[in-house]
Parts: C-alpha cells; sequence; structure tokens
DNA sequence: GCCGTTTTCGGCCCGACTGTTTTCAGTCG
C-alpha cells in the first residue's frame, strides 16, 4: 500500500527539481497543488486508483494519475527516478533555508558544487558567495543568518503552544491608544494543528510607536527584521512573530491576505479577475478604472464577490467557494454550543483531580454534563481501574450525584481495547455504566489489518458508544498507528459508532480533513478534553477547533445533545 | 500539468522587500 504522505512527498519533490531546472513555473505548480491536495485527502489514492477514479481528486489530471499508477503498481516512479539523478538531494535541502530559492540554489551547485547546507555555510565564512554574479556582501550574511534560523526553527509548533503567546501579545497591544484594530491572522486563525510562525496584523496611523513596542517586546529575544509596515522577532521559545501594520481603510483586506491559505487567496483573486475586478491587500479594485469598492472589512469583500462570510477555518480551498456559491456552507459549532465532556480522568486513575472537583469545574463552565472516563487495568502505568475498583466508583457516583446539583455525572470508562481486540472490562460491568469509551494504547505497531481488526471488533461490541482518538496520533512525537481510517469511519456508521475528536493540543485525533470524512457518512463525533485536572478541561476549544475546520455543526456532535437527547443517542443498554 | 456558465488552447494572483542593479531578479507570503 503507498500512503497518500508517500505520494505527496514525491510529487513535492518533483516540483522542487523541476524548480531548480527552471521548468514552467505552472507545471511546477500543479505538482505542489496537487501534494498538497494528496497530503488532506480523507481517502487513500491508491483505493479511488483501484476504483478508476483518481480524475475526482481536484488537479490529478491525465499525466498525474498515470504517474500515480506508476507509483502504487511498481513501488517506484521512472521520470522521478530520472530527475532526481540530475540534482543531489542536498540540493534540494537548500531550498529549505530562507532567503534561498531554486535561482540562487542552482547558481551555488552550479558554480561551487555546493550540494548540502554544510557546505554552504562553510562556502559563506569563507566569503566564496559573494564574489558570484548577482551576489554581494550583504546576500552572503543574509544566508548565513538564514543558516541559523533554518537551523534552529525546523519544527512547527502545536496550536496549544502558539495560541497563548499571540493572544498573550495582542492584549499587550490592546492597551495601546494607536492600536485601532488588531487580529491574529495566519495559520493560527485557521486554526490549524501546528503553526509554522505566529501573524498578527494591526490598523494605527502610527506605525512607528507600533512597532517600536513591538520590537521591545518582553518575548522578544531577537529582532529579525524591522520597518513600518512589516516588522519580525523571534521569541525566547524561538518562535518567528510577524507583525503587519496597515490603514484603517485596508484593514479587511489585509487581514483577508495575511489570513491565507495561500489557495483560499489564489481561488479569491482568480474570481475577481471574472469579475472584472482585483484583489490585493490593500482592497478590492475595479480592473477599469482602478477605483477601490471595498477593504474595510473581510465580509464585504466576500459579499461583493456574490460570496456569503466565508469563516477562516473554512479557507483551505477545500470546496468552500462551491458551498459558498450554493449557500451550502455549515453552521459551525461554537464553543459554547457543547453542552457536556465526554472524556475525563482522575485522580482514580492518572488525574490530579477528583470527580467532584472536575465536576464542579465543568459546572462552573456551564456544562449540563461530563462523563468520568478513568482507564482500565491494562495501563498499569496510569493507575488504570479494574473492574472491582470500577464497581466501586460507579457507586460513588451515585452518591455524587445525588449531592450534586446543576451537573450530572455520568459513569464511563475509557476502556483498553487489548492487542487481540477484546477489551479488558467484561460486557455485564460495561452494561452498569452510563457511556463507554473504548481505545488503543498498546500494540501500536501492528499491521494495518490488525489495527483495523481490533477497532471493529470494539466497535461491534453492543456496549461500545465511543472510539476515542481513533488514529493515535502524537503530533510531533508518534505517528498514528496504521489505520484503514476509511473502513474505520464506515464501520462507525454501520455500528452506530461514535468517534472522538481528542481535544488535547498534542492528539487532536481525529484531525480534521476525517472529522469531515466522517460528518459526511453521517458518523456522530463527539469532543473529549481527556482532562487530566481541572485547568485542561479548557482543552475543549481545541477540540471545537478540529471539528470547524472539520465542516462540523452542532448537529454532528454527540455533546451538543442536552442530557436527555444524549442518552438516545448512545447505544440502547439491554 | 491542469482546466473550462468567457476557453479543449491559452490562460494560470498579487505585491513588498532586498540587494544588486542602473531597470530588475529573486524570494516570500
Amino acid at each position: 500500500m503507498v500512503k497518500n504522505a508517500e505520494l505527496a512527498e514525491v510529487f513535492a519533490d518533483i516540483a522542487r527539481i523541476l524548480k531548480i531546472k527552471d521548468e514552467n513555473v505552472f507545471k511546477i505548480r500543479a505538482y505542489e497543488r496537487v501534494a498538497d491536495t494528496l497530503e488532506n485527502l480523507p481517502m487513500e489514492a491508491e483505493t479511488l486508483y483501484r476504483l478508476g477514479k483518481l480524475n475526482e481528486i481536484p488537479g490529478v489530471g491525465e499525466a498525474i494519475a498515470q504517474k500515480i499508477g506508476e507509483l502504487v503498481e511498481t513501488g517506484r516512479l521512472e521520470y522521478y527516478e530520472k530527475l532526481k539523478k540530475s540534482i543531489p538531494a542536498g540540493v534540494l535541502e537548500l531550498l529549505n533555508v530562507p532567503d534561498i530559492g531554486p535561482r540562487k540554489a542552482k547558481l551555488f551547485y552550479e558554480e561551487l558544487g555546493i550540494s548540502s547546507v554544510e557546505q554552504l555555510e562553510k562556502a559563506a565564512l569563507q566569503h566564496k558567495l559573494q564574489k558570484l554574479s548577482g551576489m554581494g556582501k550583504k546576500a552572503e550574511e543574509n544566508i548565513l543568518r538564514g543558516i541559523e534560523l533554518y537551523k534552529r526553527r525546523e519544527q512547527r509548533f502545536l496550536l496549544g503552544t502558539a495560541l497563548p503567546i499571540a493572544e498573550e501579545i495582542v492584549s499587550e497591544f490592546k492597551s495601546l491608544g494607536e492600536v485601532e484594530k488588531i487580529s491574529i491572522a495566519g495559520s493560527l486563525r485557521r486554526r490549524k494543528d501546528t503553526i509554522g510562525d505566529i501573524d498578527l496584523l494591526i490598523a494605527s496611523e502610527n506605525p512607528g510607536k507600533i512597532m517600536d513596542k513591538f520590537i521591545h517586546l518582553p518575548q522578544a529575544k531577537e529582532v529579525l527584521a524591522e520597518g513600518l509596515t512589516k516588522s519580525a522577532i523571534l521569541t525566547h521559545k524561538d518562535m518567528q512573530v510577524d507583525l503587519r501594520v496597515v490603514s484603517s481603510d485596508s484593514f479587511g483586506a489585509a487581514l483577508l491576505y495575511f489570513t491565507g491559505s495561500q489557495s483560499h487567496n489564489v481561488h479569491l483573486r482568480e474570481m475577481a479577475v471574472k469579475q472584472g475586478l482585483k484583489i490585493n491587500e490593500y482592497g478590492v479594485f475595479q480592473t477599469k478604472d482602478d477605483k477601490k469598492i471595498a477593504g474595510e472589512e473581510e465580509e464585504e469583500i466576500y459579499r461583493i464577490l456574490g460570496l456569503p462570510y466565508i469563516m477562516p477555518e473554512l479557507r483551505e480551498d477545500r470546496g468552500e467557494f462551491a458551498a459558498a456559491h450554493n449557500n451550502k456552507l455549515p453552521d459551525l459549532v461554537k464553543l459554547n454550543d457543547i453542552q457536556g465532556d465526554l472524556h475525563i480522568h482522575t485522580v482514580d486513575s492518572d488525574g490530579i483531580n477528583t470527580i467532584e472537583e472536575m465536576a464542579v469545574a465543568a459546572k462552573l463552565k456551564g456544562y449540563q454534563y461530563i462523563a468520568i472516563t478513568d482507564h482500565s487495568q491494562s495501563l498499569h502505568i496510569a493507575g488504570g481501574l479494574d473492574e472491582q475498583r470500577l464497581i466501586e466508583q460507579i457507586n460513588r457516583i451515585d452518591k455524587i450525584n445525588k449531592n450534586m446539583k446543576g451537573i450530572t455525572v455520568l459513569k464511563g470508562i475509557e476502556v483498553d481495547i487489548k492487542s487481540d481486540g477484546s477489551l479488558d472490562i467484561s460486557d455485564h460491568i460495561l452494561k452498569e455504566l452510563d457511556i463507554v469509551i473504548a481505545a488503543i494504547h498498546s500494540g501500536l505497531k501492528q499491521k494495518k489489518e490488525q489495527i483495523t481488526e481490533r477497532l471493529r471488533k470494539a466497535m461491534e461490541n453492543p456496549f461500545v458508544d465511543i472510539i476515542a482518538h481513533p488514529t493515535g496520533r502524537i503530533i510531533g512525537y508518534r505517528e498514528a498507528y496504521d489505520v484503514d481510517i476509511q473502513e474505520i469511519i464506515g464501520l462507525a456508521a454501520l455500528t452506530g459508532t461514535v468517534l472522538e475528536i481528542n481535544s488535547s493540543p498534542e492528539r487532536m485525533d481525529l484531525n480534521d480533513v476525517y472529522a469531515r470524512s466522517a460528518k459526511e457518512q453521517g458518523v456522530l463525533l463527539s469532543l473529549g478534553s481527556d482532562a487530566h485536572q481541572i485547568t485542561t478541561l479548557e482543552n475543549m476549544f481545541y477540540g471545537v477547533a478540529v471539528a470547524r475546520r472539520g465542516w462540523l455543526e452542532k448537529t454532528n456532535i454527540l455533546n451538543c445533545l442536552s442530557l436527555l437527547e444524549l442518552k438516545k443517542g448512545l447505544k440502547k443498554r439491554q
């Protein structure tokens, strides 16, 4: 089985090589686009190939379909192998260094034989680069600086890491009188699960004062760039923050532009051209007389193009334009649509607060209910409950519910799916619970068929309501286990099992793409904070972010239901 | 290389900044 990620890498690589070979830019863009599409496709391209449906993937035409076929059938691609022979892999790596694009990479390789970042650094230190045509002293210095940056910030940051930092900076600016408007932009505003850098946008008539404050922020370790419209700093965590200042009447256009995504912007601008309009970061202009007709608000820009407002989370060019055109945009779920939290741990396993403490905190958040879902016995390391301790917990929760007003505590468990697919709590006990979530925590390296089979067995159990963190990924640390996610979604639909969007920022699992696919197949999703203490109940925010990026409405989410409706939505207990 | 309520061929978003240039190429978002 060839994974989409592998296909995507091949096409991204092809695009990079073609860049250095100075090929047609539109051909390059075609490969880049298809790489991006494949990476975010909910289905395996191989499956589509077998069904003869590759042409349904946007950006896949005859030539690329043929290449995917060759990769699937033979595991390699002759065209790609040939290309690779012409350019050393290290030269492609040079493209990852800021300030180095295809022209410079080619120049360094052809003139000086440089084929790795290390060699490039050495050549720069020996001042060999400045002698090349088109280069100079400053350009060489910038390359050394770029290499430094490249070494330090190769990784992406979790949404949950970047957002608090961004919000802290925003709040520091809000007190400044010169700030007319301020917003987070970029992928952070689109709530992607990982972020490359933080983009901020401010409307002000006094950019000098704004920039001065920016480069002197306590968070700033280093100033990377300083200008009147655009500056950049590096925080102590080596996170880059870009700030742009525009005038108030361009704020909407600038926000639209800096929020992206790139492909959303391109699509939007292409639409505008067809209507005799031009969009840039200053506004919308009529092509015939260059008259500005919008720019202050994002809403008016969409409106002029005949579109309803498109939420930032949807701006990925994954069908939002067609939906907007047909008035079929989803009414995205909001944080306050959430009526309760269905994945919570306590001191009874590896949490640090008691059931009562979690319940009181949840009540303060306005929840109607929470489910206590501690680990089960197989997870020794987490102090998982055996059947006796679970029964004891059930009794305790009954008492708590008698005394607690304003919130209902549901009796639950995060039951372990063992490596043979059986559960480590017996059915007659599970039957006594209000809600059962099942999850895989071991045997993560099993073959796809085995993992899929384990999950199938769990879903077919009449007492299992929810599958927790269905792919098992830990962002930046552990890949998802090998599972046929489309089969899981199909089985969820068939068995009436709910799939979780685990809201912990390092999981966010299911992710946006799969959540959307689940919705389209009529599967209900549940949002669980997976809180192990009071403070992480707040992680629900990140689950909502995934849900919104996955086009989910509140009707698609189990815990947007009232307690009464929730019980109807779960599997029936005999 | 893809794509089509303007096109099956001729298009394919738009501008800022930087550095090396005497008018522009390269890179970035």
